[in-house]
DNA sequence: GTGTTTATCGTCAGGGAGACGACTATGATC
DNA sequence: GATCATAGTCGTCTCCCTGACGATAAACAC
């Protein structure tokens, strides 16, 4: 085996960023627009190399900050402390991925309440919330009749990835309250999982569901008409993370 | 902002490797040990650099084969071809973990059938099969009443999320055949799923269960008494990946 | 007031899981 | 060879959860 295991090739590290939200009805990832060759014009996932004396964790962190001002939720913080939840999603190294050199790009997902039209800030001038279904098709064309281009480099894959991660861990945790603001109603949350899921769900049923599992929601007392009908019961997030027996998708 | 995103600070990338089996009713790691400084004398996980040219599936690959000499199971080839299972499990790169110099850690998961001794293949020249509880019990005694010493780097935690990622994706995926011979009976993966779950099951719920999902087994025709008492009948596993509604993991 | 929208409570049938009884087919032991 | 221990396999019963869906409640728009 001609190959000396004391040297070591060095690459570049950088985390890419999954921002998922949503928006009107519809799961929405952030994009910014590229400014530099490779790529240059094409929309891409925000993200940047990792410093010298940083964790994957805080790049990641700070990348989101940069992007939308989110502080990222401290998983040992054990309440919501209004910031986005932010984990580890997959590590993307193919030798090609990037014509310039050999970089590994350590994935990141987070999930953000629906926010304002996201800020620039940093590197990246152009920024914008556009549904993954309009990110993801290939080549066709936009609500808006807009040609699009597909994503720089494999953020396809990347997306979809963060995408089936976020539509499968809504089903046994309590993740999809991310996607709230700190209080919200029934109805709301329910309006999160059609979008997530792209589905209907019968509201009885998820009513039943969801405050029938024991801490998951807490009441916080008041109450909104701010979806109009009937007020609806404020909730925030309970303390439980896991939901046993889960949320079931349903088929097809 | 003092930092040059154009530059971008050069990191060494390896994959470790968390390969699991189960040997006399005990979830297993394979473990290594160190002949070098830092952590000399101390068990490690198997891994090593990536290849320049080298995708990280590729490089977990070749690390797989070259401890045990599993071919890994490619994830495209529809059928099982006694190739191990191997995913990517997480990345590990807190600038600490390596007091030498910055190493970011693609974690993989393998999941093996029970095989005689590993070999000393490659660097590691002393290679074995340690009871997970063994290893992730800090500074105790073994069952030999040998002292135990932690895992070298951080390999403890990546240990510790890859029997986690182990015994939830059991749950709701046909995984645990791939800790199975080619052809096994219910009885050997109901003992597959003790053994990771560190509970007892009840067989004949089990048996309705793995026997009544569409697609997860499929009877080969013979039978088997290697296991002593009544001859049970040997299966294949089916095509179906996804177990739906999930086996439900007994709770405490 | 009437209609519309949303929230919330109830009812009912069907499926799956846990608990467990019963029977079967081997090898081991006396 | 009779008995026993061991594993495998089939059934049954009850409980709980789910999906389907009726009914009522409380706001707003006209």
């Amino acid at each position: 085996m001609p190959y000396d295991p004391s040297a070591f090739p060095p690459f570049a590290v950088t985390v890419d960023l999954v921002v998922l939200t949503v928006r009107r009805h519809a799961l929405c990832a952030l994009a910014v627009r590229r400014g530099e060759q490779p790529f240059q014009g094409r929309w891409a996932l925000p993200g940047g190399f990792v410093r010298p004396d940083e964790d994957l964790a805080q790049a990641a962190a700070r990348e989101l900050a940069e992007e939308t001002g989110l502080r990222a939720h401290d998983p040992a913080a054990p309440a919501q402390d209004n910031g986005a939840h932010l984990e580890q999603l997959a590590t993307y190294g193919d030798p090609k991925r990037d014509p310039r050199m050999r970089v590994v790009s350590v994935a990141h997902l987070a999930l953000a309440p629906d926010l304002p039209a996201p800020r620039a800030g940093g590197d990246a001038n152009i920024a914008r919330w556009a549904p993954v279904e309009e990110l993801l098709q290939q080549g066709g064309y936009s609500r808006d009749g807009e040609p699009v281009a597909p994503l720089a480099f494999d953020h396809a894959q990347i997306l979809a990835d963060g995408v089936e991660r976020a539509r499968s861990k809504i089903e046994y945790s309590s993740l999809a309250t991310a996607f709230c603001p700190p209080e919200f109603t029934v109805g709301e949350l329910r309006r999160v999982y059609e979008a997530v899921w792209g589905v209907a769900l019968d509201p009885r049923n998820f009513h039943r569901k969801v405050t029938g599992t024991p801490g998951f929601l807490v009441p916080t007392g008041g109450t909104t008409t701010r979806q109009g009908g009937r007020p609806a019961q404020l909730f925030r997030a309970g303390g439980a993370t896991l939901l046993n027996p889960p949320m079931l998708r349903p088929e097809v």
